[in-house]
DNA sequence: CTTACGATTGAGACCGGACTCACATGGGGT
DNA sequence: ACCCCATGTGAGTCCGGTCTCAATCGTAAG
């Protein structure tokens, strides 16, 4: 129908005012809604702008409101179910609002997270969620805040940067799966994330990532309240590649005293953790229990499945975008944020420890 | 340092150019790094952008350039891993050609979709990559031709529409695959997929996704080959939901002639698939047989592992972007695509069906 | 029959860059 | 000494919208 090469100019306000024999500033007004336009050309420019096809030029709009009605998102890696459903979330709210979305995946690099912050404030969106990759290196966020735009941050804190964060509150879930893991029986519970941190884990050092110090803090709570003692060598950060993390599991399950249960601290880690397992040789839970942070689908598949820590990922998602949302129509209100809880589903990947069963057995046997 | 408050009105090249005691045009020269620019101006230029944090308005210099130096991705599902490493692909061709990339989701939802294209119209986008949900209905991406912006379709043809696409040819695998199935005894070979279509699946009629068409053009090949007659009732399409597909994969598994190998079309099928198989207490391989496209890394963890075909994702990826960058560079000139091939990766979730199992037994006992 | 006031309307500035055009300036060639 | 052309430079236009402002129109009030 129409010339299908490129040249195809779009059609402006401009040549729909003329086509309705209006001035430029009316069509404008009609189209757009605003100041005072009588019925008799207002029907007029309509007509010719279906007419005419025209479609207004967003960019424009934009240089001189400041709006966009665009949110960005920028997120460490898209291939994570975690952030694909929480990236739901956020869609779903915002284009309820009548704002689109648009996202860019850094792949935890942060240079390319950097690049990113720039790239979307440069197309002026409205605000942003960002789920930093580093929570040390935030300088890239001071940087939107200092732009004016609206900033809500995505499962991790940046301490220093006073800034919404919407997350799950942690700590509960995990003194609550520590001590179910101390109930049935374990001692030695290891846990293992990817987080990277300068040297091995210690005590009371303030750790990058929120998600992970409450994950840990919640473990070391049960553990006290059981009255044993936190071991450090226990919880191993900087786990890294699958390769690495594969080695971890390893050294952990077979140290003199070895780990009898293993804590993944997300899906991603878990994958390899249990690939591990599997490798030695060992079974989930006889030989060793198995707990992991994310309910993905697949952790219902293996044999046994797995026992999980759910978060509410799309209501979090949601909630961010609701809480940028709010910050872009009244800047510098004080927003409240719900909080979180993360839930244990229980499933088949915790057992009582090997030397526990020896135990049992045992007393079982004096008994009768 | 500076006012934290959103004020902060962004500095222009007419802000540069007074503090270098210049005109607007020799700044923006000196910035744009084009026409002829004295190194005295363009020293001072530099300086005072520097001094003054200048940060270019990428909206304004896409205005009147009618570039924008990024590129759209609609994919319909990132929470589907291969659209995950796509994009990873995607994202890292671009960059390393100077293009950002920015997403948008749609949930597998045409409305989403149509309106994902409108807004990387909008906002300028230099070209489009579209992995499209229906490949029914894509007058939305004759827009994006009309509108003379390169466009470059992922994973699914769009039959009438004359645009680049980039896929893996599943034929040759699906034969292949298959042939593997009826050599180790299969004759029931059944295969799902959430593609939606009017009606029951029937031979030679046209699908909507050239990828299912493949893969069930290479079986039935590889069924002929073998004398066998291809049954429309063992291939089903519109799995729709979880559980919808569980309830096709049990009746499948119940039928008076049930089927013995299962062969799901994709990851997210091959979730419920599984589930559904142990649900009803079938071991695999023992009691079915099964097989699936996409090679998540989950699939090693299941007992056994599942044998999978394997797409080069990212390497499709990364080549749809490619396609894309070419296109927008040399617009109209025809491109050649690399033709891609999926793999057969053997695990253990193949054997032998459980009469062809009886027969063996029995063969065995009559020779001895 | 004036006057006044709100509704309409058009001209034009403006957003922040890119780019055209006319006008210097000056060194090289003859 | 004179012409030519490359290099520098500033004024101003344009992209496609939004928005201000002053002028115009109609009509109800005085």
């Amino acid at each position: 129908m129409k010339n299908s090469s490129s040249r195809q100019r779009d059609t402006t306000v401009a040549d729909v005012a003329k086509a309705a024999q209006v001035s430029k500033a009316q069509a404008a007004r009609a189209l757009g809604n605003y100041g005072a336009v009588s019925d008799d050309v207002r029907e007029r420019v309509l007509a010719a702008a279906e007419e005419l096809n025209y479609r207004p030029n967003e960019l424009a709009r934009t240089m001189n409101t400041g709006k966009s009605n665009t949110i960005g998102v920028v997120v460490g890696d898209i291939e994570n179910p975690h952030f694909g459903l929480a990236m739901r979330g956020i869609s779903d709210t915002a284009k309820a609002a009548g704002f689109d979305v648009i996202l860019i995946n850094t792949g935890e690099d942060h240079v390319a997270e950097v690049d990113a912050v720039r790239v979307l404030l440069e197309k002026r969106v409205d605000g942003l969620i960002v789920a930093p990759a580093s929570s040390a290196e935030y300088e890239h966020l001071r940087r939107v805040h200092d732009a004016g735009r609206p900033l809500v941050l995505f499962d991790r804190k940046a301490p220093g940067l006073d800034v919404p964060v919407v997350a799950a509150d942690m700590t509960p879930v995990a003194r609550e799966s520590t001590a179910y893991l101390i109930e049935s029986g374990h001692r030695q519970i290891a846990f293992i994330s990817t987080l990277e941190f300068e040297g091995p884990y210690r005590h009371g050092m303030g750790l990058a990532s929120s998600q992970i110090a409450e994950r840990i803090d919640g473990m070391n709570q049960a553990l006290r309240e059981a009255g044993l003692d936190p071991c450090e060598e226990l919880v191993r950060l900087n786990a890294g590649d699958a390769d690495s993390i594969k080695a971890i599991a390893r050294e952990l399950l077979l140290m003199p005293e070895p780990a009898t249960a293993l804590i993944a601290s997300d899906g991603l880690v878990a994958l390899s953790v249990v690939e591990a397992v599997q490798e030695l040789g060992l079974r989930i839970p006889h030989d060793v229990s198995f707990l992991m942070y994310d309910d993905f689908p697949w952790t219902k598949l293996t044999t046994p499945p797995l026992t999980v820590i759910s978060q509410p990922v799309y209501d979090i998602g949601a909630s961010a975008a609701d809480a940028l949302i709010r910050l872009i129509r009244q800047p510098g209100k004080v927003i409240e944020l719900p909080v979180f809880q993360a839930t244990l589903k229980h499933r088949g990947s915790v057992g009582a420890p090997v030397s526990q069963r020896k135990r049992k057995r045992e007393s079982a046997a004096a008994a009768s």
